[in-house]
DNA sequence: CTCGCTTGCTCAATCGATGAAGCAGAATTG
DNA sequence: CAATTCTGCTTCATCGATTGAGCAAGCGAG
């Protein structure tokens, strides 16, 4: 078996010796500011060669170290199983990635006190700024962050310590409402209130959620049923626990929902196809979030898909200009097309 | 508008100074080995409690550049874009963090240089350990980490130079296109070749499949029609307009298709809806990964599901060991009851 | 009272990169 | 020709934490 040798990795030093220079010479040409330390082109080429030669690579924790700013970015996320949160990470990492900064991500599993020790994590791998996502607490983390001199954003839900960009959730529940009354109206002949599932109702996407929804039931002249609002939390388990809770409640079901999340709807899809409640004809539902499968599940689904490129673009533009009023930016939604 | 002070962080050095003692003795107190720096328990309690005082965190940079172990374990990934990529990230980093590490992990988008600039950013930040999941040139990237002294596993796709840890892909394939072998012969009455979709020809995982697809056929002992079998990549777009391709060239499909992960399914899905190909009848289909709503679509799809949980298990056994023998590990997947 | 051991600390070097300050020698200026 | 400027480097302190070596005080044994 062959042992690992330990590769005493190269560094500045080392290469310094050998181009018979000094180290402060080679940081400097490495670094890309040989031409401010004056130099000579001749020189920089030997050691770049060199370092080529010698696979050298900076060692990033001595340089950060050193250096006043990181350039090392930080982001909490809730999960990975779901296309909205996916997205999110993977248009974080890229645009990251353009503005060379370094991405660190953690997912916490909507684990309040997860959140808080990553964010510690985060804070003693000296991130230059930190975006947390979905937090339970934001403002929490935004303390934490400012202890530090660290910046904040929130992504996703708001808070009130740092700028926060968040989907316009009044207007998109609003319009995905509408939407699926009128598909009950035109299927059934009636109007009738329809059930709304999934959420924590104290957070505030689902409160705002929850007042579109109303708003749009007090638009078609419908009245809300307070017993058919349902915000259990996100999980399949919560959902599918709640359509059994209240199934077994009335005996019978609305012919329409809303549901909060793919997530959630995971739940709900379960249940439908378990109970054969529905088993004559599906529900018509009305998803505030997005998923290419959940798209072909039939022509009863209208979906509201979060428009993630243009709340990042608004993410890193508070992050690249330095703002940091106390705001809220909302994104509005997209609604998807059926069929 | 309120300054953003640049609070300077606290140090140990802050700290020894608040308590009257040396910097050596702050750090034995919180790096929790004072017992062995014989520090007494008074001067220990002093210095614990003015660090959650001062709201003192560790400068991890400061700390990883000294010690000879940096504890930061890496992970390169395609694509956060589908159940099987977001459990395996996600059960990463739960499992990183069980074990005292700190998981970083970047999403190079099947985009080969990307993959290698990931992995020299990452042992820049000095990672003890990289795992490369997915990639298109392990080899490649076991490399860069051998020259670095750094360790390396394989998970998903397998490599020549490290160990590695992926499904068994000829197994899972081979159950997959017997049943679905098997409900087209049941539905029509004869058995007829199967359509192959999705993967690049190229890789391990799609070959092994395409062995194991082909292990079927021969069984049942129906003739693998070689025009039928489409290794156009991955993404959803390729695999609608090798659809396409195929439809245009023979004016009809067959009746059944083994589509090679679920973003490919995306694709197929959408060319089936558009197309109104199948209009009559849903095609059997088999799909070697998995997604709740996908299992939702109806009878007519198969699922095999990669066991996560045991892959990730084994790449930590190989990790905490230790062991660097050149094994390739196959995780049986679990084939998906259907309805 | 002295020797040796334990207790409880401090000192100083070190990890690798960075950049302000400085210093020779060459080139230019008055 | 002396004075100044420019060029092309080197020296050294620094970032914050870690750790081997060492030192002083206290204590018990002989």
């Amino acid at each position: 078996m062959k042992r690992s040798i330990p590769t005493k990795r190269t560094t500045i030093y080392d290469l310094a010796e050998l181009a018979g220079t000094s180290a402060s010479a080679v940081s400097a040409v490495l670094s890309g500011n040989w031409k401010k330390r004056r130099i000579s082109a001749q020189l920089a080429e030997k050691i770049t060669r060199l370092a080529e030669e010698q696979g050298y690579a900076l060692n990033m924790q001595a340089s950060v170290l050193r250096r006043e700013r990181s350039k090392i970015i930080g982001m909490i996320v809730p999960k990975y199983d779901n296309r909205y949160f996916g997205s999110i990470v993977e248009q974080f990492e890229a645009m990251a990635r353009e503005r060379g900064l370094f991405p660190i991500i953690t997912c916490t599993r909507r684990d309040p006190a997860l959140e808080i020790e990553a964010a510690r994590a985060m804070l003693s791998y000296q991130v230059d700024c930190l975006i947390a996502t979905g937090a339970t607490d934001p403002d929490r983390i935004a303390d934490i962050c400012s202890a530090a001199g660290v910046r904040a954003v929130n992504l996703d839900l708001p808070g009130s310590r740092v700028p926060s960009v968040i989907s316009d959730n009044f207007a998109g529940a609003l319009e995905l409402t509408r939407r699926v009354l009128a598909n009950c109206e035109r299927e059934f002949g009636e109007k009738a209130p329809l059930l709304f599932v999934g959420g924590r109702g104290t957070d505030h996407n689902t409160s705002e959620r929850v007042r579109g929804f109303r708003a749009a039931h007090a638009e078609a002249g419908v009245p809300v049923d307070e017993t058919l609002v349902l915000t259990c939390g996100y999980a399949p388990e919560k959902a599918e626990n709640a359509m059994k809770g209240i199934a077994e409640k009335l005996g019978t079901l609305p012919r329409g929902m809303f549901v909060n999340s793919t997530i959630s709807l995971e739940g709900v899809m379960r249940w439908i196809r378990r109970s054969g409640h529905y088993a004559d004809r599906m529900p018509h539902l009305g998803c505030f979030d997005w998923d290419p499968f959940v798209a072909m599940l039939g022509d009863h689904i209208e979906m509201v898909r979060q428009d993630v490129p243009r709340m990042l673009d608004a993410v890193f533009e508070i992050i690249d200009s330095g703002a940091s009023e106390l705001k809220v930016i909302q994104i509005p939604p997209i609604v998807e097309q059926t069929g």
